[in-house]
DNA sequence: AGTTAACTACGACATGTGTAGTAGAGAGTC
DNA sequence: GACTCTCTACTACACATGTCGTAGTTAACT
């Protein structure tokens, strides 16, 4: 049930309305004037993002207002996880090898990461 | 330059080409049955993908073989690199913070990404 | 040579996305 | 009450993708 991907785009703007809890699309153009998007363009996006069941609105006098209907985390999680199918047969481990091989991290990095994983390994 | 994104069945066309070096849409739907399209529908995205400039193609006899133009490591970094910068702001530990919080990973993975942080670290 | 089998090229159509303009309705202003 | 401002709704259009069907060409078989 919780295959939501959203593209970059779609991404970018239900970000910023993690991030304020809930937001009209004026809202979303002021606190991210970068997106540079004309505010028709927001609100039919979110328009559709809600038809997709993504985001529920609700009328705040003339302005409406759209809330998330699911976590950042639960997004995160079924986009990575997609990425992992596709590029990686579905195995974590080997996008954690990617990750290792390609790009050399800083020390901290590994020593955070490696953390991260004893924590992990003690749960 | 390498800003190479495909598609989930664009990849997945591509992968057998990977696999086999080359080949026709017919070698590719022999391969993978399970990709169930018409041979077609093999072509058209082949035709396509040759367009963008991710393919190269020749013909062998009335067969039309198709050569992958960049390597699917390339298209592997770019792709994670691209979902790290939507999701997690450019942040790859994150990405690795998100792998282990959200997924328990068996302690032969674990194990197994330990050592390879382990040799990162050397070289 | 005529018929058939194998391919490719092209066109088609639906859906999703990126992007924005315009019309219309309510709220505030003189 | 008339005018204006502000939002939303709707329409539009271009392009990418998913999926094929049909037509046309060429090799091959008999």
């Amino acid at each position: 049930m919780t295959a939501h991907k959203l593209s970059e785009q779609q991404y970018s703007l239900v970000e910023v309305l993690w991030a304020l809890g809930e937001g009209s699309a004026k809202d979303i153009q002021q606190h991210q004037p970068d997106l540079d998007l004309a505010h028709t363009t927001i609100g039919t996006i979110l328009t559709r993002l809600e038809k997709k069941g993504v985001l529920s609105s609700k009328m705040r006098g003339r302005e409406k207002v759209f809330v998330p209907l699911i976590s950042e985390a639960q997004v995160k999680r079924s986009m990575v996880s997609n990425l992992v199918s596709t590029l990686f047969g579905g195995n974590k481990a080997a996008l954690m090898a990617h990750l290792v091989e390609d790009n050399q991290f800083e020390k901290d990095d590994l020593a955070e990461i490696k953390k991260l994983l004893d924590e992990d390994a003690k749960s």
